[in-house]
DNA sequence: ACGGCCATGTAACTGGTTACATGATTAC
DNA sequence: GTAATCATGTAACCAGTTACATGGCCGT
């Protein structure tokens, strides 16, 4: 039920197709909302079939036709209701930690590695993250923005993602040191 | 298949029932991975049948009888090879995010609310993550401990969970400050 | 020649949520 | 007397994941 509000939300915004919606939803979406493609096409279809959203199909020669969907009326009454209602408690789902609290039984060597890894990645969404934030600021500062701006929405919910990932970075720092410092050893500290 | 390896760690630790265990879940667990009493049970009766864990039946005269379950020779092993593969991405799922993205599109004094909300329960959850980090730390500084100590798993994600709440409870006041700025009128600010 | 991007989807499966049910004990 | 805690579960449903399929264009 809540990823056809995170599709409303991303809709609101801008007409999209479903291919786009995958890419926004690797992208900036993913720091509040997970979906693969195949959740989007399949909940896209329902929406429609339900009046939330319409489609228009764009006929394209070099490529391969698209779909646009917008939010209807429905749509923007339902995303209205969903503002009013009380969020679900956030949930996160992260392996790696469940392989830092199992440390002691587990492999320190790869676990070191995939924090390593982890970091990698925190890095690179940190990085598109703040060039997102970079194009909604334009030439203004932060202050400026909070002044006058039109999108702060997704302005909050950037900064969010981007103390997330700042905390993540630093986390595995935190962490490399201690594993470093305990298992001299039994792991390869590059 | 996850679950199965936060339910191993878990039970690493220390042996527990299915009961036990969905407080564990709510409590510290919950910041790395969360599930509900009724997943708990189900993956536990799978994980006795396929021998990674053993129950033993502890009568009890003015309570109902309960299983503890413990990690078997086969569930270390299940756990080592976890601990080898490397770990899925993290997901965030926050729905409270979403009505933030669609902010201009929804209640904005309904909202505001949420944030408040979230930002209770957040101080809520430090709180208790705070409380098990003494318990571990115990008379010991965290320099002490990090040269010494033996629960260093268990340490290290008690610490991302905090500061994953810090940064919750730091990005509502931002979130209600803008808010409070920009729209005066359409919510009451108590 | 090969991989990546554009663009859509189907099918089969696994995992997660919600509602309900039981029943004694302890604390306010 | 009311709610919370202890302790277990079933049934039905809903959401998320994985693997596969198609096919032309673009860059190296």
């Amino acid at each position: 039920m809540a990823l056809r509000n995170a599709l409303l939300a991303a809709l609101a915004d801008r007409e999209s197709s479903g291919y786009d919606l995958a890419k926004r939803f690797r992208g900036s979406v993913a720091n509040f909302w997970t979906a693969t493609p195949q959740q989007l096409y399949r909940e896209l279809e329902k929406m429609e079939a339900e009046g939330l959203l319409s489609a228009r199909l764009i006929k394209q020669d070099k490529r391969p036709d698209k779909r646009l969907f917008s939010v209807t009326e429905a749509g923007r009454a339902a995303l209205l209701g969903f503002s009013r209602r009380s969020p679900k408690p956030t949930t996160v789902r992260d392996e790696l930690l469940i392989q830092v609290e199992a440390l002691a039984h587990g492999d320190v060597a790869s676990v070191h590695a995939s924090i390593r890894e982890h970091r990698e990645a925190s890095r690179a969404r940190l990085h598109g993250y703040e060039q997102r934030l970079a194009e909604i600021l334009g030439e203004r500062t932060d202050e400026e923005f909070l002044a006058t701006g039109n999108r702060l929405g997704p302005y909050l919910t950037l900064q969010r993602g981007i103390s997330f990932e700042r905390e993540n970075i630093a986390w595995a720092d935190l962490a490399l040191g201690v594993l470093a410092r305990r298992f001299p050893d039994d792991s390869r500290y590059a």
